[in-house]
DNA sequence: ACATACATACCGACTAGTTGGTATGGAAAC
DNA sequence: GTTTCCATACCAACTAGTCGGTATGTATGT
């Protein structure tokens, strides 16, 4: 539909700009609702160099979800809170980081991946297989500092290190949706302060400041 | 499409068919992705009756929100465990009676606000606006039970009833998130044992049993 | 007689996917 | 070194079917 810069100066190929778009894309209207020429317009290609890179709207969809993930671990690889030598500290600097970034308009803080698990577990197996593969992945890197910091500071806590990684994802993935309820990321910030708070009383730390 | 016992015996009317049916393809699918006629196709009615009783999709949307908000008035004002005296022991039943309903098809356990919350919650104004209004009523009501049992036990805690309130329903959101991604309850339990045990903790209760 | 509660038949707009083609570039043939 | 060949990347136009919504009818109760 509107073709912004087209072609100007040193854009990527069009199978990046198709997955870029998708993701912002997906992440406003819905899997569902958004329209393969919805992506192709937002992305400057036509229908044409959509179905030459990708065989299906659905197979898109999983695409998307590796891109998104991609570029989640560069973004969660390269944040600060991984220089803490204690892995409580890197764990409560993971959350606070998480925190840090709820902000902007809803569709660029939410999750690719529960946006579209939402709407595809039933229909379309090979998303949801996407999801669950990129969300466990991401959870088992939380639990890596939460094993760590349960071996130091809580060592015969009856939860699992795995169940907590995964209990902070519900937390956002549950945020993501009240921020989109209420229009604005104030209320999932508060949640994600309650799930520091819950970390800090697992882990016998008294509440700091 | 297919039109069952229509007309049969005793049928409720078409427009509670339309709603009841409205309630779980929208969670089996999703908003976008339900068509009027998958609607009417599951309530056993034709195109006509629905647009007799509903001026559009998005209308059928926020009535649908409402219809499930009753329900789940209904089935939480009905459970058992109001008839403790201790705030806090209802609260803890609430949160106990949400995971004993995680059992069965995922439809059947999830929650048709934050799923069409998060379609819509852009484009569809109207459907945003009623699924935070039904879902802050509820956790509204969960929050009257935390500040009874604030005022008893931690009286100077920095954290809000209301706060607490919306937090619960984060936890059970992105519970429902994940139990899709996984395809089974399993991990929403696991994540509802962990939002039991912050209620303990926030209101410094040793962990029972 | 009139309103309510449906059903049937249909329309225009849209949607995923297809078709047939062009532009470009690199490797091999001569 | 230039022509031939072929693969990749992309485009514009089209198709077959689907979608939300409408127009028009009829049966029933009051």
């Amino acid at each position: 539909m509107n073709t912004k810069a087209t072609r100007s100066s040193a854009q990527p190929d069009a199978r990046s700009r198709l997955l870029d778009a998708a993701m912002r894309v997906i992440r406003e209207q819905g899997y569902s609702a958004t329209t393969v020429d919805d992506i192709c317009g937002a992305a400057g290609v036509t229908k044409g160099a959509f179905f030459h890179h990708f065989k299906s709207k659905e197979e898109l969809g999983v695409e998307a979800a590796a891109h998104f993930s991609r570029m989640a671990e560069q973004l969660f690889g390269s944040a600060p809170y991984h220089q803490h030598a204690d892995p409580l500290d890197r764990l409560l600097g993971y959350i606070d980081f998480r925190a840090a970034i709820l902000t902007g308009p809803i569709a660029e803080f939410t999750c690719l991946l529960g946006t579209m698990v939402q709407e595809a577990y039933d229909s379309h197996p090979a998303i949801r297989q996407a999801c669950e593969t990129y969300i466990v992945r991401h959870a088992d890197r939380v639990a890596e500092d939460i094993a760590a910091a349960k071996a130091l500071y809580a060592p015969d806590a009856t939860w699992s290190a795995e169940s907590l990684g995964l209990y902070t994802q519900a937390v956002l993935q549950g945020s993501f949706i009240l921020a989109k309820a209420k229009g604005g990321p104030e209320v999932a910030r508060d949640c994600v302060a309650h799930l520091r708070r819950y970390v800090l009383q697992l882990f016998n730390r008294p509440t700091e400041e």
